[in-house]
DNA sequence: TTGCGTCTACGAATCTTTTCGTATATATTT
DNA sequence: AAATATATACGAAAAGATTCGTAGACGCAA
């Protein structure tokens, strides 16, 4: 009676996640136009792969009424979790630190983010010093 | 007469360019080895997607003698680049603090690699404090 | 020289992901 | 009511990625 684990998401159905974490329940719709604001791609489409989604478990919706209205049905965080520890993994031979460089070494980040990270830095090394 | 870009490398394809950088110019033997260690796959599987690559031009290879040897066409550093991008666009919404945020505080990082984050953090500020 | 092991080349099967056409139902407008 | 617009469902084409079988070349050992 576990629920299955859902598969890790594809390319694009982390778009529509995406959108999803970010806008609430949704409709095909709904989400398409955002889509679409990103790159061509077609009403029936996005159709599809939210109802592949919604096999997978990777969606939840609401077919009470003739419009359905999906929502996410994993977390943002730990999805990203996930895909993140894989990413590590073959991009750069699993170091995190590795990757927190280039990440940051190449992108804008405000001076904000940055203090908040050198704070969670900081805890990182009272809680684990070794 | 420039070179045209390279794709984006799959994730096999990443498999075998991580092997290339880290032990530089290698035969398809060579890497087949290593990545047998890592999980089930053929000679004829590595040599073909290594033939694939040199089409795509992410390896060249040396094939004077019988035996060809390989290696990376494409840095390291500006590969993790390229793919880095892609993925914080898709998974973080472009926030690469996001990102480092999730990296540090769910992967272990020793107190040298985080000192030494730090001090980027540092430098990144004084360059461009706004 | 015959046979075994190892190499490259290449075609093609298989699997996954992406994309969309078409059918059908149900509203909405004229 | 007829035409138009908008839904979902579903099949299947198209595109991409992975995997391997088989063939032919070459060197080396028996």
């Amino acid at each position: 009676m576990e629920p299955l684990p859902t598969p890790p998401p594809t390319e694009s159905e982390l778009e529509i996640l995406q959108v999803l974490w970010q806008q609430g329940p949704s409709t095909v719709r709904q989400v398409n136009d955002l889509l679409k604001a990103r790159r061509e791609i077609g009403y029936t489409t996005t159709l599809k792969f939210m109802q592949i989604m919604l096999e997978k478990g990777l969606v939840t919706r609401d077919a009470t009424g003739k419009i359905h209205i999906y929502q996410a049905a994993v977390e943002e965080a730990s999805t990203q979790q996930r895909l993140l520890k894989r990413f590590v993994d073959t991009l750069f031979r699993g170091s995190a630190s590795q990757l927190v460089m280039q990440a940051l070494g190449n992108h804008e980040a405000s001076s904000e983010e940055l203090d908040e990270i050198k704070l969670l830095i900081e805890q990182m090394e009272k809680q684990q010093p070794k």
